[in-house]
DNA sequence: CATGAATGAGGTTTCATTCAT
DNA sequence: AATGAATGAAACCTCATTCAT
């Protein structure tokens, strides 16, 4: 319906600048403030990374800080919907729940060993104490709505008596911890890759846990 | 009588510089870069903080860098005795499991969410890409002797027969996962204090959870 | 009418930074120099000395190392062009050869006593040993030409028969020596300003010895 | 007749602080200001070099420009007391002048492209302008005396008919600039270290160049 | 709209110098 | 007399930010 680039051209209408070098320096921006963190990282910097001028970043963010701001709600957005994606597949049909969790489970689990994730995190918690706002920026966008997620569908395999009556809350806060907290001492924060196999092993476990307290009443577990 | 080199004076003995100073240029360091972050955190405001002048700072750690890491291995120090004191608690009595469990948890927990912990946990998050070494730094002092020490304690648990035969280390990480990933989100990534009730909860959750799993064999559960 | 870049604004193509601040910091930097020496020499003073504030100065050298050796080489420039222009006066026309060597001599001896000159002389002296190149900086466009161009035209004379035959180098070096070796005592290093009549003095006692050694063969001297 | 050390000992009278460690912090200073400059030499290298602590220093010297002052004069002594035992050996009696001039005149060059004396010159031109009382130090003690001495020699040499009747001071001033001038060139200002061969050439032609001016009445030169 | 150049403020680090031992 | 530790001042350099073009 939408010519891609009719002559009166609608993409150039969003916020100023255009719209390409705008998104050429969100995506350097979050490399180099990943890199460097956010102080150490040089405007100039992003500016050579994007290939575009440094006032030229100024026009588009205003300040440092709204840059930050905005190249973290960037990636907070493709992290929510990378997870939201994966949630969706715990559809309630016909497959036995621990092959249901398990595909889900690692699905997640690669999703927050993504270099990308790791980044984003660890920025997240940098860089907190100077914007207290981050945290809603992100909270709005990606852990909450993908623990909410998560809760919905394990509510709605709950109804259906796959698993046991319980506070779907609760279950998808469990079973987010028992997915991610090992990867946190395994992954070495960030700064080791975590092979494969151990990733399926770590999400086995979880399952594992989750259905003992989760499962459906008279499940013989393991 | 011996002239020159008094012969013991134990306040001038390690490394340079008087230790008193030294100690407060520790403290005051780790509160400034909580605060304000590493590149944000001035050796200036460090220095006026520990009431010494800044070249004092310098004597004492050579660069900002030095520093920073000596404040960093310090409160890994105080972090690990503290968890390590608490998990000694887990001593095999008669006492019922899950009591014991929800008391080394609740402890856990709250040294968990102690500020200077999560202000901890921030920095390491914070600066791993500049500074690689911090992981072993802390690796060594705190979080993985703890991790070890739990799965000590459980195992020698799960030999008394007061748990279900298990990995033990595999069971310390669930149990760790279980208690603190929740905390994550309500903590808002420790801007946010979470009230005694909540973290009793918490508790209480991921103890049912565990021993779900983990309890012994003909457990009635819940 | 050409829109985005001009063709040709003259005052924007050489170098980074505009061309006049760049010429004003090569001034000032030369005068703070020469005044205070490298290490003493602050780059805040040669900046307000210019006219400009810091950074510009390190927008168009780089460092400060780098600004010194441009502030010596543009110096030298001024030095060998003077120095050039007074042994092109050298010309073997009619003019008696004691003559033409006073009036050169006493412009050279003029050259070497002006206070850039003996300034540039011990900056040279001063930091040469933490500047090696300086001395390629400035024998390349300095003391090196002058004494080749001189060779040059002795030689011209001798060939003339207006002097001896000889080593057009060599007696350049020793008229050289002759006029200024004796200024180095008498102005003190440059601290001291030589009158005129001294100036003279020891041009025409250099042109004697000198014509005493490579005068015309029957020449009767004195 | 002096025991070299008695009991009492004469050796700690003069000035403060124990003669050797004086000593011993003099000879550090002139190397480190001679390899570093004035302003980059650190008083803690220099104290380093000499084997003592910073404050003897200043216990010793008071501040650095004071221990500047004392190095450089310490060093001018040196210099001087070699190149007047050099001139001494222009003593009148019946060898040819031409070989006593050139015996003298290339221990003259050779000390005068001995690396102390260049380091000595290198300093002193260096500082001149922050130390204008260097220049009297030195006069005082070297260059001057020198050059008088040597006018002295030639005056008699030239009482006893060896030389020309003439100016002694202004033949002396010729002699040294026929010797040293040429060497500031061929030494890159003391960067190289020149040949013997080259320092015999460079002698042998500026005695030949000042006997043609000074050399008896009759002599037949070259 | 995009850019090269310029700026004001601030950061880490070093150094000469002085106490207290 | 000699030293380790501490200090105040200042230096070099970088950066976020803004004009003119």
């Amino acid at each position: 319906m939408t010519g891609a680039t009719p002559p009166a051209d609608p993409s150039r209408l969003v916020s100023r600048g255009r719209i390409d070098k705008r998104r050429a320096i969100l995506a350097a921006a979050f490399t180099v403030f990943a890199r460097e963190g956010y102080a150490q990282a040089g405007v100039s910097v992003i500016a050579a990374e994007a290939g575009v001028a440094k006032p030229t970043v100024y026009h588009h963010f205003g300040d440092k800080e709204n840059l930050f701001r905005a190249a973290i709600a960037a990636d907070a957005d493709r992290a929510m919907a990378e997870n939201l994606a994966v949630v969706e597949r715990l559809s309630a049909d016909g497959t036995d729940v621990r092959v249901l969790l398990e595909d889900v489970g690692e699905h997640l689990v690669r999703c927050y060993c993504d270099d990308r994730s790791w980044a984003l995190r660890r920025l997240l918690y940098a860089e907190l104490a100077r914007f207290p706002d981050l945290i809603d920026i992100v909270r709005g966008r990606a852990t909450d709505r993908v623990t909410e997620a998560l809760a919905d569908r394990l509510a709605r395999l709950s109804l259906a008596g796959r698993l046991r009556r319980c506070d779907p809350v609760e279950a998808a806060e469990q079973l987010s911890a028992l997915l991610t907290g090992p990867l946190e001492g395994r992954a070495r924060l960030g700064t080791r890759r975590v092979p494969e196999t151990e990733l399926s092993a770590v999400t086995r476990t979880a399952v594992r846990t989750f259905l003992c307290a989760y499962g459906p009443e008279v499940a013989e577990v393991v």
